[in-house]
DNA sequence: GTGCAGAACTTGATGCGTCAACAACGCGCC
DNA sequence: GGCGCGTTGTTGACGCATCAAGTTCTGCAC
């Protein structure tokens, strides 16, 4: 379907009102939620989104540990943002690294206690902030929409982001 | 601490399946659509997201110009972010500052020729990365939903965030 | 067994966002 | 008619993200 991208440059096709109001209702979900969210884990738990997800994404494992890469994409983070930020974490006592012998540079992180205790303190209110600027206010049918709008976003991210360079010259 | 929040803090009503899903495929539109939507703007029109919106907004106006805090609302940002990207925008000679005499300290900002160029270069590379990343890949239903969504959102955050003085006990 | 490629991080420079002062101005008060 | 006072913007310090190197390993080629 996508042809040279210059034919599709030259003549876009502008959103019409369903699309317009679409897109901008969007970006109350794209823009102020995060920021929301951002702001409202800050105050109440001194921890970022980020970090949140980071500490999280760990108390979930068996041993609490994991490899940074594997880290890396189950937070959809860079590995260099998420090494600066492990590194905060790991002077505030949060979590440990450790390299992993036989195993090229490989690096496992681990919680910490303190970190699980952290994560345990915040994680009622991160639900609680998720309910009310999100999941409550949506009707069931809303939430089913939600997942399939979430699911072809991905899809259309990644699809683009490794385009289809197989078939097509 | 906040003593009456404490309550609700104790049982937070975790996340169902349904929820759970419809939370991770959201974190594909905050997270990953914004920063999607940034490096494709950023590779072809060397404009950040928001530097886009400011100049977009202006475009708009009949006279190209708008005083700083009705900016500040329309691209909904703190007057100091405005200030700062404005000043940016300026150096760039993409618009211009004036001091609206007999009016305080109120500035109107007015976008250049150079300036209106650059967001006429960039409208379609726009207008196609909402298309090609959101828009194109949702069914009408899910159009309609997502304004509901977002509507639901925003309001949500907004009656938020002026929250416990109007306990309702 | 040396050297080269590649994987898995780490680091440093740079730029943007935020937050807390600060500055400039009109207005109403007395 | 000078004095707070609120409005409107600006500025600087600081923290975090990103990007481009750099580092440290393993493994394979020859």
């Amino acid at each position: 379907m996508t042809s040279t991208a210059d034919e599709r440059r030259a003549e876009p096709r502008w959103l019409n009102q369903e699309e317009l109001a679409a897109w901008l209702a969007n970006s109350a979900i794209m823009i102020s939620l995060p920021a929301a969210l951002d702001a409202r884990m800050q105050r109440e738990s001194q921890l970022t989104f980020f970090e949140y997800m980071v500490l999280s994404v760990l108390s979930e494992q068996e041993d609490r540990t994991m490899q940074m890469s594997a880290l890396a994409v189950r937070t959809s983070a860079s590995l260099s943002r998420l090494s600066h930020v492990v590194g905060r974490l790991e002077t505030r006592g949060l979590l440990t690294r450790s390299r992993i012998p036989g195993a090229g540079r490989r690096t496992n992180t681990t919680l910490t206690e303190a970190g699980h205790d952290v994560v345990v303190a915040a994680a009622p209110g991160h639900v609680a902030a998720v309910r009310e600027y999100l999941i409550d206010s949506l009707e069931p049918r809303d939430l089913k929409a939600l997942q399939r709008i979430g699911t072809a976003v991905e899809a259309a991210i990644n699809g683009a982001a490794v385009p289809q360079a197989t078939t097509e010259q």
